[in-house]
DNA sequence: GAAAACCCTGTAGCCACTCCAGAGTCAAGC
DNA sequence: GCTTGACTCTGGAGTGGCTACAGGGTTTTC
């Protein structure tokens, strides 16, 4: 099969295929005489199970490793283990780190119940009373699970 | 002040005002006669005020949406309502995906309780056979929200 | 044999930074 | 005055995970 029809039989772009290739996670296809790329049922499986990963939201990293113990199916899968514990951890704290957005973001909503002017509107007032009071204690500690703004 | 008394003023990087200020967040300061950035109180305040909302999570489109607001104090600050209505929503729906997830990746979890070979690993089977099925029924919905890993 | 559909490579763009090279500026100490 | 070091400048490249072109080549269909 061509790329076109992998691409469809996976829900998958043409360009993410090839750019997966490039990436390192689906080995450099066979090629017919004029250069189109061909591939098989084992392909489909791969690029399925990289794409059900992604939507687990695990990065391609993640998924590089666990193709690896797939590559390599008489090694030990303790790290398999360890990688989704770690990955379970990722969420967990992202969704907590949301929670307290949410309850922030509600309560800065409650300050401006109905439309006024913009000087006196209480959400602007808040976020800039607030960000007086941060200068002094800082918080910022990067994590690496996505914030509010990114497709799953 | 020049850019690194601001920096440490706002717990930001030098690089990142920088960024802001090419990206029309932080209007061009004046210039010294050796070329570099003077900045007042004024600054300090405007952004503190960026890196709260940052803090918030909002994309650098919604800051510049709040920022020309607190800068035209006379309008309607109705918008100002809308915009965080609709970033509250944006959390909220990643609060849910992300709960999903979790939930999917505890289910995986315990498809391998002890190590053993890769070869026999639940969650590696497990992974694979829910691609397979997935196959047939996609469910792709870009949000806007960040995933897993991602600092705040 | 022409048009449409498909494929190729390579490059640039997205977001919100971060980091670097290579050069210029400025204050303190000798 | 001169050196050292801390600071600053501009411009460009890199991050992740794609997406979207441009400008060509190939294959299929009518």
């Amino acid at each position: 099969m061509k790329i076109g029809e992998l691409a469809r039989a996976t829900h998958t772009q043409v360009e993410t295929i090839r750019y997966y290739e490039r990436a390192g996670l689906l080995s450099g296809a066979a090629r017919t005489q004029g250069n189109y790329r061909v591939y098989d049922k084992a392909h489909v499986e791969r690029l399925s199970f990289i794409r059900h990963c992604r939507g687990l939201d695990m990065t391609l990293d993640e998924i590089r490793a666990l193709l690896r113990f797939k590559d390599s199916p008489h090694e030990s899968c303790a790290e398999v283990n360890d990688l989704i514990d770690a990955h379970i951890g990722h969420v967990a704290v992202r969704i907590k780190d949301l929670k307290n957005l949410e309850r922030q973001l509600k309560v800065l909503r409650l300050a401006c119940g109905d439309a006024r002017e913009s000087g006196q509107c209480g959400i602007l007032t808040e976020l800039s009373a607030a960000a007086c009071d941060e200068r002094a204690a800082p918080r910022v500690k990067p994590g690496h699970v996505h914030g509010a703004h990114h497709p799953l």
